[in-house]
DNA sequence: ATATTAGTTGAGAGCGCTCTCAAAGATAAG
DNA sequence: CTTATCTTTGAGAGCGCTCTCAACTAATAT
């Protein structure tokens, strides 16, 4: 780049700048660049530069910053303190080219359903993951999709471009899943939720959603409901597994499953509403509601209906999310650990970009059930019942 | 790495597969590479390979990836053909290290405030953000922050190693902003929403807050309601620029200003409620609340009073986001072009980064009011009234 | 005493790309 | 036919790191 064209542009690159061995000039020139900085963007240091100021060789400095040991201590002292008065940083691409590992991660989501940009689990499962791959130091790319064209197009790149280390995929589709295509390529993955495919290969992170389910419903049984119904999911596993854990403790307590108590919607507030609608004919006296956000538009279409809760129906819910402190009555929810789920996936993904796993890792976080004013205990049930590590009472 | 430890890892490398000069030879050994991927993870191809595969050299390779005038017409078809036939994509680290451009920008969220994890306009943001990068080829990163430590160290990574071409900041807090931290790095960057200090020498892309208030407030006005509040909030630009057309509105019409009337939350729903607590005793007959968040709120405490909307209060909001057509009535809001403000930001920054932009741009972008129950429009004025650009009708 | 080992450093060869430069052939102009 | 210009290609020098290898010193074993 010729100085005539742009003149002053910010991006005059300053290189070689150190290439004098006396010292004083290397530091002299060294404070004309820090005044150069705050006029024009310059060129950073470069692992050689420093190996100048400290009076060592480029692999020795790299040395120190990796931390290999057979350094003499007064070397990395040396070359220690050079790195904090320049605040030298190695520069990440060069290094990535090096060693054949960008710690870059990326969050796929693959799913182009509404609820993703709805529910505020996305956002709290997110935060999970960057939270960890901050503490670990990685970079965490988001790629979201808006039509198939762009996933394919994106999802080639992903793949053989080199950039990314390895991938967290939650909200996957249960038809036409992209797991295949990951196993294809070798490429480090972990799912957050349980696959619907072949779960055995794949190395996985959930909450155990069964376990969750039977403890919601276990508790509308004990407080002597009978009708219960369902608001369950069909398009994904965590549904699934929900609406198995509702119907196998119904089936315990020989209480008969009743189809017409079982219902679907899709994590959206409008389709929990529009599920209630269809269950309200049935006359349920209890509904376990499958997330908060389904929960919210099924207690507006009751409170509508003039249908007290918990006096008329009660409500159990799932996900203990914001929104489930801000009905009235509060919701009894079954707590996912969501934003530990996003940092055990981090965890695990690490483990698997450095081949320290050799068969694939399940991992199944547990649930807690809060117990708030939206399925009757208090007015029903002395709560100290429920003491219990999976309990907490919050009404 | 040696293949007795591990049998079978995933990792073998196979490199120089190629370096024979007999043509069928080398289609046989790619046979036999494609085989063997389905077993390991086969090192990529490279340019040279292929040009090898082509009868080329590395340059003509590049050259014809990177769409360069002067390639005879057989020789690119030959080199696209054998670069479809192997499916090779270049490597994006080795690019980037030679052109210094890694082309992966950065997405980040300076603020810890609750709502960032709540309110569902960062998802509908991020959402714009991340199909423009798609359409543009750029990676996007995430930057959360979780504590002043984190935030500080991964700035400090962000400016120093190279990795981020750009960023986008949203969210930003008001003091100490990290603007002047990447005004001082020469960092190229866009900030959405207004910034709070040194806005002129900053890029930045915002919704025009002042106009759409005014529409609001406008609107309340001329459906002859004299007590209008306001729900605003403090903590950002957003805010006081909406407070500032509503404001100037109710001057222009000769209604004094009554301080009672002006409360202030921060986009949580919760703080939507507790300032219509504080506005009740006031008895205004209008409220223009700041977010629809925040209206959810407001209308959660107004149907708990038995205070009845429109009839008793109109409410208008902004945002248009998916809980306003959730609430009973639907709410009248100024809707914001979301989306498309993250999209503008991404292709500003595209331009910043290629040094096409030689004076700070501020781009803003018109609001439309949507006109639904919550304002009582239906009940008072001919609708027709309202035609024109910025107004939509859909109650 | 010498041989062996451990500790400490630098030289230098990559990683896979981009981009400049020069060379060679083709074409147009004188 | 020569000279100038345009088109087309390859060689090769980086980009800023990592990592192997070899060299040298110092400590320990034989």
């Amino acid at each position: 780049m010729s100085l005539d064209n742009g003149m002053f542009r910010p991006l005059i690159h300053v290189t070689q700048i150190f290439l004098t061995t006396d010292l004083k000039v290397r530091y002299a020139l060294y404070s004309l660049l820090r005044a150069l900085s705050k006029v024009c963007k310059v060129k950073n240091l470069t692992l050689e530069e420093i190996g100048k100021l400290a009076g060592v060789s480029r692999a020795t400095v790299s040395r120190v910053i990796n931390d290999y040991p057979y350094i003499s201590p007064e070397v990395r002292e040396r070359v220690q303190r050079v790195i904090a008065e320049t605040g030298y940083q190695p520069n990440m691409i060069a290094r990535s080219l090096a060693s054949d590992r960008s710690n870059i991660i990326g969050l796929v989501i693959p799913s182009q359903a509404y609820a993703v940009f709805t529910d505020p689990y996305f956002p709290r499962l997110i935060q999970g993951v960057s939270q960890a791959s901050n503490q670990y130091k990685l970079t965490l790319s988001l790629f979201l999709f808006h039509s198939r064209e762009e996933e394919d197009f994106t999802m080639k790149s992903i793949l053989n471009t080199g950039l990314i280390d390895g991938l967290i995929i939650t909200a996957d589709r249960k038809e036409d899943s992209i797991i295949p295509r990951l196993l294809r390529h070798h490429m480090p993955f972990v799912v957050i939720g349980r696959p619907d495919t072949t779960p055995e290969k794949v190395n996985f992170v959930d909450t155990d959603n069964v376990a969750g389910a039977r403890m919601a419903t276990e508790h509308l049984v004990s407080l002597g409901y009978e009708r219960i119904g369902i608001i369950a999911t069909d398009e994904n596993t965590a549904g699934d597994d929900r609406l198995h854990g509702y119907v196998a403790t119904l089936e315990e307590h020989g209480i008969a499953i009743d189809d017409k108590l079982i219902t679907y919607g899709d994590f959206s507030v409008q389709s929990g509403a529009q599920a209630m609608k269809e269950l309200m004919p049935e006359q349920p006296d209890a509904v376990f509601v499958c997330s908060d956000s389904m929960a919210l538009g099924a207690m507006t279409v009751l409170r509508e209906a003039g249908i007290s809760v918990p006096d008329e129906i009660a409500i159990v819910s799932f996900d203990d999310l914001p929104p489930a402190t801000q009905t009235e009555p509060r919701l009894t929810t079954v707590r996912q650990p969501i934003s530990q789920t996003g940092q055990m996936a981090v965890e695990l993904l690490r483990k698997l970009i450095s081949s320290d796993v050799d068969h694939p890792v399940h991992t199944i976080l547990p649930n807690q059930l809060i117990i708030r004013s939206s399925c009757g205990a208090a007015q029903i049930k002395n709560l100290h019942d429920y003491i219990d590590k999976n309990v907490v009472i919050d009404v």
